[in-house]
Parts: C-alpha cells; structure tokens; sequence
DNA sequence: CCTTGACCTTCCCATCATAGGAGGGTTCAG
DNA sequence: CTGAACCCTCCTATGATGGGAAGGTCAAGG
C-alpha cells in the first residue's frame, strides 16, 4: 500500500546471489525458525528490516550474517541480553575486547555454576541407583531418600 | 458456611504436635512456598487436603511428609511429572522398586545429557577467552567465532 | 483469467517451575 | 475494636521456543 520498494526476490535460498530475500529463506539460510526471526527482531536483537509494498520482510545479506551470529550464540548458551550485548559489541568497532571477554567469563562462571549443581544431583541419584536392586520388590532406597526416612546416603 | 471442622490448629509450627497445621505452617515445615503448595495441589501432585469453615487449607502430618518428599526430588532435578509418578509409587506398596529404578535412571540419562551439552559449551568458551587478549583493542576471536569469520576454534 | 499451493503477515496460546501482586476475607492478640 | 499476620482466588510475568488460526500475497500452470 506504501510506496516502498517494490519486491525483487522472494522465495528459495538465493543460489546465485538474488538479495534481499524474504523471512524464510533467511531462515534456511541462517538455521533459525522464521518463528524466531520475528521473536528476535520484536526483541530489538535485530533491526528491524525493510519491508516489500505489502508487508513482507526483506533480508539483506547482513542481516542473514546477524542471524548467523545469533545461531551460534545460542548454540554457546549465552542468553538473549548477553547476545543483545555481543551484538552490540560486533556491531562496535570502537569496542575493546575486554568488554566481550567479561561476557563470556560471565557466562562461564554461569555454566561452572549450573554444572556443578546438576553433577551434584547425578552423584547422589548413581549412588542410589547403585543401591536399588530394581526388581519387584517394593523396597527401595531411592523412595527412601526422597521420603527422608533414613538419612540420605549421599 | 458448611459443615466442616472448626479449624483448631492455625499459625506457626506445631512445635508440640498440634496438627492439623494452615499452609503457611506446612511451607515452612517443608521447605516449600506456600505459593508452590497450591501450585501442587492444582497439578494433583497432592491430593487436595481439608478446609476449615473459612476455606482455610489443612494440612496434616502425612501431607507434609508428601510436601518433604516432593522438596527432596525437586532438589535432586526431578520434574514435575516425573514427581508425580514417584509420589503414586511411594503411596503404593505394591510397588515394584524397578519401576522407581527406571525413572530416576531416566533422569540420570537426562542429566548425564544436559551435563555434556553445557561442558560443550564451556570448552569452547573456555579456549576462545584463552584467545581473547581482553584490552582495550576491538580485535577479538570471541566475536570472529561467534561470526563464523574464520572456522571454529573448538 | 483463475486456481493452487507455498509463502507471508499478525495475534493468541502453550510450555516449565516459580514468583509477584491485587483485592478481599479470617483469625487472633492487644 | 483495631491492626497485624495470615489465608483465599485470580491474573501476570519470566525465557526461549513452538503451534496454530485467520487472512493476505506471490508465482506458476491450466
């Protein structure tokens, strides 16, 4: 209905170079769910693209690239402000490299924590199952832990 | 307004034994909210308990022990569901301690899981912050990783 | 030209365990 | 009688993701 551009390509990845492309094969091509293209763009983790006369996205090529970006940030874990943050970062070239390595090392500790914690939990449920015969009987140490009838083997 | 018990017992722990005791009284005696109690309660995970005159839960010894039984399984990572099912095993005598064996032997093969995907994560971090020099300067292999502007350290 | 199917749009709902708060009633001690 | 502490139900939020409905758009083939 606006006088905006009047949509070049559209469908499929763009084999030979065919920019902008719409949402999914900006998709495809970053390895992120449409759905979570748009998630990211209403986060403000993505500025918003230009948009076709009716209302469709068009992705340029950096754009896929931020997508990109994003991906393998998730696949370290880091959460959605922290990638909000590195984005940021990667987009500075002003940026000193201290300020991403306190991320990262913030992240990690994060990691160490949550680690830890489950480690601690799968010492204790091994040393129960360990003890639990697993048979039709119904004595069972691991009932006994949760119940706190006796006191906990580990 | 009907006919149900007159509520004897009310606030704080029975420090002599005066149950029934209200929510609050049981939260603190198991370690679980009050909010978390109701929460329960509504997953059926706690078989709805007693009312006063005034609405007021009442919660006896066994229902606490039950409250207990589902603190200590949330400590050692167990899901709401998977809970669920060790509180019916625990409740049924006939029970085969097999059927218990299975489902925290379960949960150790989700840990075990969960555990190896974030020590993943953490040694790629881990080698890519050795790499970041963390000054002042933008260069910064973090952020090239995580732009898959060169192949993956780790 | 019209249909078909793949694609896009926005908006709402669900997950999982937990917490916060609003708005209102109850109990008990001072 | 009043105030504090407690209880009730109902609604909302979190974080990252997915599912689906209702409807508009595009390209290709008949």
């Amino acid at each position: 209905m606006n006088n905006r551009a009047k949509a070049p390509a559209q469908f499929g990845a763009p084999v030979d170079g065919l920019w902008p492309v719409a949402i999914g094969a900006a998709a495809r091509m970053s390895g992120v769910s449409a759905k979570m293209v748009r998630h990211y763009e209403s986060l403000g983790l993505l500025t918003p693209v230009a948009r076709t006369d009716s209302g469709y996205r068009q992705y340029a090529q950096t754009d896929v690239r931020t997508l990109q970006f994003i991906k393998r940030s998730r696949e370290l874990g880091f959460s959605m402000a922290e990638i909000a943050e590195l984005v940021g970062l990667w987009n500075d070239r002003q940026r000193a490299s201290a300020s991403v390595k306190r991320i990262a090392q913030r992240h990690v500790d994060d990691l160490t924590q949550r680690i830890e914690a489950m480690q601690a939990m799968q010492r204790t449920l091994v040393v129960l199952l360990d003890h639990c015969s697993g048979d039709e009987r119904p004595d069972c140490p691991i009932l006994e832990d949760l119940a706190g009838t006796c006191c906990h083997i580990a």
